[in-house]
DNA sequence: CGGAGCTTTGACGGACCTCAATGCGTGTGG
DNA sequence: CCACACGCATTGAGGTCCGTCAAAGCTCCG
């Protein structure tokens, strides 16, 4: 396990590699984000200079832990990353994973230090934006403000969806089909994809046993639901899955 | 039970007083908060300009209701607020209490519509910030952009806390605890309060049925650590309650 | 005084966790 | 190239916390 944090080490590789940041850019989930938003394309230029390229990361490394200092927020590129605390008995609770368009850091504004740790489950790029910086630049381009809010706002009600009056079984059907909604918005197949995460990591977000999360999963596929192999998962039936998501969903 | 929403309809009452509004908004915690966070007097007064004071609401008035379009946001000056929503079988689903010197509607940012309904329950004052308003103010302050980030992320971790299998004494536990350190922020005693919110709300809250919620105070006040009359409740042994909530407050 | 609604109390059952053992896949070294 | 070992996943058996159901008590009203 690699124990170095790699937002405060990585100034160096990150300035090194300025001479493409345009051309990586515009791939980056967050300028297009922006854009749609009806951001001008000067606007975007000036957002291009101070973002940071960072990785790849391999699994295991970490973006930054619990307590360390916020400097930045950052939009992953690619991979999967796992936002996690250690509680003082040293058991972990797994807080969320992140997709490639998806921003991590959000939560640590509020007392400048990151109230939890992230972890690179794959192979992860990431885009690094200086908050200082991009808060500067947010009151100079509105838009830009106006879709910093509402990645705020957003997260506010992602948190609290996984609550344990639901059943095993809609809580492991609301989170497969929470990925495959957020796999298909980034171009993704929603019904074929890859569980970048051990069963473990999944049963510690639900809220469950592993052993609940391997028997539901065994159950979904012996009713026709999906077809599982390893950490490949195949939707067959998208419409009878969603039904079971909706009690937490509330879609 | 009153049916009507506030927000559109007080724009004739709010209107009428802003006669003495310099004076109100000196009581106003969004205000003060501000100008703890180092906003400058002038700055302020640019803010007192936007604030519409709302209220008195009775127990039972609703400051939105899920779907209404967004519009503002609202600092509780008085009272609490409660905020849920109805899941698709007609249940609530209380998602929070909202005491005083706490904003409301915050999570409504992200898709231009409240997500949930918020209601009083008991009397409640409120100051009422036009969001586009506040937001291109926003842009003019740097301290006030970063006070409302502040208070966003701040809300990312709060949603998340009771999401985590706990069992129910720990969550009644760090319910009370919770209660107690923000009123004690705010001026109130931190041992001796109101519950302002039924039992059958306190359950919804925790995810817990209302029986147990029952069952666990008054097991709580045969263990001596606390007394409970009604909705009164008076805190004997703190430290014994605090390290019980320590299982899902993390501190 | 009486009724409605919330709260309390008790008995029971079920969903899920814990514990324990086996199976499977991957990487490593002989 | 195969054997072995380690970690993760699976499967089964038993226990428990808490939700559900039912009934009675309490409070605040009219």
């Amino acid at each position: 396990m690699n124990q170095s944090v790699v937002f405060p080490r990585t100034d160096a590789r990150i300035l090194a590699d300025d001479g493409d940041s345009l051309s990586f850019c515009s791939t980056c989930a967050f300028s297009q984000a922006c854009l749609s938003e009806g951001m001008d394309k000067s606007a975007l230029m000036e957002l291009h200079v101070l973002v940071e390229h960072v990785g790849p990361l391999a699994a295991g490394d970490h973006v930054f832990r619990e307590g360390d200092p916020f400097s930045a927020i950052a939009a992953v590129r690619a991979g999967t990353v796992k936002t996690y605390q250690i509680d003082r008995d040293g058991r972990e609770q797994v807080l969320g994973f992140h997709l490639p368009g998806e921003v991590i850091g959000l939560n640590a504004i509020h007392d400048d230090r990151y109230p939890c740790n992230a972890v690179a489950l794959d192979t992860v790029m990431l885009c690094r934006f200086s908050f200082p910086k991009i808060a500067l630049l947010a009151s100079q381009l509105p838009n830009l403000q106006r879709h910093l809010f509402r990645l705020l706002s957003h997260d506010i009600g992602v948190a609290s969806l996984f609550a344990r009056d639901n059943s095993a079984d809609e809580r492991m059907a609301a989170f497969l089909i929470g990925l495959s909604r957020r796999l298909a918005a980034r171009g993704f197949s929603a019904k074929r994809f890859q569980l970048t995460m051990s069963r473990t990591d999944i049963a510690n977000y639900l809220r469950q046993a592993p052993e609940t999360v391997s028997r539901v999963l065994r159950r979904f596929e012996r009713e026709g639901l999906l077809h599982i192999k390893q950490r490949d998962v195949e939707i067959l039936d998208l419409a009878r899955l969603q039904a079971m998501a909706t009690a937490v969903l509330r879609d």
